[in-house]
RNA sequence: GCCGACAUAGCUCAGGGGUAGAGCAACUGAUUCGUAAUCAGUAGGUCCUCGGUUCAAUUCCGAGUGUCGGCACCA
């Protein structure tokens, strides 16, 4: 006779076995009405569920964190039977919950288009308003599958054969309509609220594999109710006026055009904030011992061969041939490791050089699916920040210590503080030997716990020549992007003849790590540019001040003021436009730049100026020495603070 | 690469089988003004490209290209 602990601690006896509906009746009328689901001794199980053993039972309300997700994975059920309602033959798959709201994959031979969305959802409403309860069925596996399969559902059915033989076979009914699922759900249709929304359509392939057949995926968002669905679209309009290729033609940084697909033309203002940036890094990295080198765009492909890009990269590589040499074939490199190590063998190294961190920002290109391009952040032509540390094995450790003592505080100056690590092992498609990568993995695995770098596991992702660490920062809004990135190589060296005369007198191989902090200039000043929204610390900023004349009486002052500014080294510009100080400081405004110095009459006389920064009404008057020496401190680096 | 949507002025967008429309920006003039839009005027277009249907296509149809949203890809 089961004895019931709920999370008060207190325990209740019950003669027979009792659902978890009839337990929150007996608990109260509140919690009755309340209760979604349960958690039977940790795990979240429907209502209906009988409790026949002493148990510690906690209910899930809507309150609760798991309720997002058993709304989410219930509206998918809705809008599964609503598309199979509405358009008859339509096979489903899988509708999980994700990140924000759901999906589901269905089969059909006319794929979906925004247009369906606004029908299926007004009929996913009506079946939310008729509060379908929903119930759980065990199933006879092989009836299972027979079930679906004379239902032309032949998905389900390979779904059921391939689920271990040990595991129960589970249905949900919602109304007349069935689907396999593992449960668990809410009490009815009703429990899913009117908080949803279908977003979007897309097509993805079966099971995730591109050999596959592609479905016709709808996404949806689903909350507790409509005010936090509103609070979540009003937040996407929020991540839209952020897009940093909205922004980036806003401030005019840069532009993209067809002529040169993945290619960025950078406009002086996007420009200047790159080569900030730029500088900041080489600073960065002349403190912590690199030597920054420059390697060849076009490289034979004999190199290539030897490295084994050939091989494994190949179609990722842009090839370039000349008619005058027709045997000649040249290759844009991909990635600058092969002509580190020329750089390298050039010559006989000695252990005493060791480590050895050689920087370039190494202007890279790489072919990339036409889909997978995004304005600048997946482009084919970008330039890395990137290096080799040419090491010992013992000397791994250390240097993994010190590049992630760098990689943080660089992260940290440049807005973001927050950032984990994920271990990536072996890939299934690799080179070099299962020896040379247990000791690469052991080495990675001993630097980290040397460093003590806390890191998730991310199997089979790591680079075909070795492990990695992968940096993952987190922005403001909450998004995750993965920019650093520290590689263990001892096939590289291997390959391309890599020597050192060590202690002994002997040659040895040294190993490589490839490492960059931010990965891609590109990808990385579009991560910064919706950072900050636009609006950058004053030391970012590709325009630091604007100098608006007040009246025109005041614009020889106000190009005086400008002057000194620049010769501080801000970054300057003037508005002596004949307009009116209210549209000046709207525009400037509106243009994110961080300080307007607004200069009049009054200013003119007493060689003062009127500083307003961005997002603040109010101003100070200073003098013009003062604001020189003021805003030429605030607009350092960070790293010459 | 795959599925879908979209492509009209510098930008944001409307329109529609028969001289192409707005707002903002630009330009010209007037205005000299104190911290988020002064007024008036002017100019601006291969309606993505190529083909088809049609007396007539920017509009309808097809193909291509590009962009966007996903999927796959990101060594």
């Amino acid at each position: 006779m089961p004895a019931i602990t709920l999370p008060d601690g207190s325990v209740r006896d019950f003669a027979a076995p009792l659902t978890g509906t009839a337990l929150a009746a007996a608990i109260g009328p509140g919690l009755a009405r309340a209760a979604l689901a349960m958690k039977l001794d940790g795990k979240l199980v429907d209502l209906a569920r009988d409790i026949d053993h002493d148990a510690a039972v906690t209910f899930v309300t809507r309150k609760d964190p798991e309720a997002l997700e058993l709304i989410r994975h219930d509206t998918a059920h809705v809008l599964a039977e609503a598309v199979q309602a509405l358009f008859p033959g339509t096979q489903v798959t899988i509708g999980p919950s994700i990140e924000n709201g759901f999906y589901y994959d269905f089969a059909r031979n006319e794929p979906f288009t925004l247009e369906d969305l606004p029908t299926i959802e007004a009929k996913m409403r009506e079946i939310v308003a008729a509060n379908e309860l929903f119930s759980r069925e065990v199933w006879d596996r092989d009836d299972a599958i027979h079930f679906f399969q004379e239902r032309g559902e032949r998905y389900k059915a390979e779904l059921i054969q391939d689920l271990p033989v040990s595991e129960t076979i589970t249905l949900y009914r919602q109304g007349d309509w069935i689907d396999l699922c593992r449960g668990p759900h809410m009490r009815g249709t009703a429990d899913v609220g009117t908080g949803f929304k279908l977003t979007k359509v897309a097509g993805a392939y079966w099971r995730g594999d591109h050999r596959n057949a592609m479905l016709s995926r709808i996404y949806g968002t689903a909350w507790r109710d409509q005010k936090e669905l509103d609070a979540y679209l009003h937040q996407q309009e929020e991540a839209e006026r952020r897009d940093h290729r909205r922004i980036g033609r806003e401030m005019d940084l840069f532009h993209l055009q067809s002529e040169a697909q993945g290619s960025v033309f950078w406009h002086p203002k996007g420009w200047r904030l790159y080569r900030t940036v730029e500088d900041y890094i080489r600073r960065r990295q002349n403190a912590a011992g690199y030597d920054e080198v420059r390697t060849p765009q076009l490289v034979d492909r004999s190199l290539w061969e030897a490295s084994g890009h050939w091989e494994k990269f190949r179609h990722h590589m842009f090839i370039a041939t000349v008619e005058e040499e027709p045997d000649v074939t040249l290759a844009l490199k991909p990635m600058n490791c092969p002509c580190h190590v020329q750089i390298f063998n050039h010559g006989m190294r000695s252990y005493r050089e060791l480590p050895l961190r050689m920087a370039e920002f190494g202007s890279c290109h790489r072919y990339e699916p036409s889909g997978a391009l995004h304005g600048i952040m997946r482009v084919r032509a970008f330039t890395q920040d990137d290096a080799h540390i040419f090491c010992t094995e013992e000397q791994i450790g250390p240097e993994t210590v010190r590049f992630v003592k760098l990689l943080s505080s660089i992260y940290q100056d440049l807005g973001f503080p927050d950032f984990r690590v994920k271990f990536a092992d072996r890939p299934d498609v690799r080179a070099g030997s299962d020896a040379d990568w247990d000791r690469a993995e052991r080495a990675l695995h001993e630097a980290c716990a040397t460093a003590g770098v806390a890191y998730t596991e991310n199997p089979g992702e790591g680079a075909f020549y070795g492990p990695k660490l992968e940096f993952v920062l987190r922005d403001a809004i909450g998004r995750d992007w993965q920019c650093g990135t520290l590689q263990v190589d001892y096939v590289l060296p291997e390959r391309l003849d890599a020597e050192y005369v060590g202690e002994d007198g002997a040659r040895h191989r040294p190993v490589m790590l490839h490492r960059a902090i931010l990965g891609s200039f590109e990808r990385f000043l579009g991560i910064l540019i919706e950072q900050y929204a636009g609006r950058f610390p004053l030391w970012l900023a590709p325009v630091q001040v604007v100098v608006a004349s007040i009246v025109s009486d005041a614009n020889d002052y106000a190009e005086d003021v400008a002057k000194r500014f620049r010769a501080a080294g801000l970054s300057v510009t003037t508005d002596l436009r004949n307009e009116k100080i209210n549209a000046k400081v709207r525009e400037h405004s509106l243009a994110h730049v961080p300080v307007i110095a607004v200069v009049g009459r009054r200013e003119a006389e007493e060689r003062r100026v009127s500083l307003r920064r961005l997002g603040v009404e109010r101003q100070e008057v200073l003098g013009l020495e003062e604001t020189v020496t003021l805003l030429a401190s605030e607009a350092r680096a960070p790293d010459l603070l």
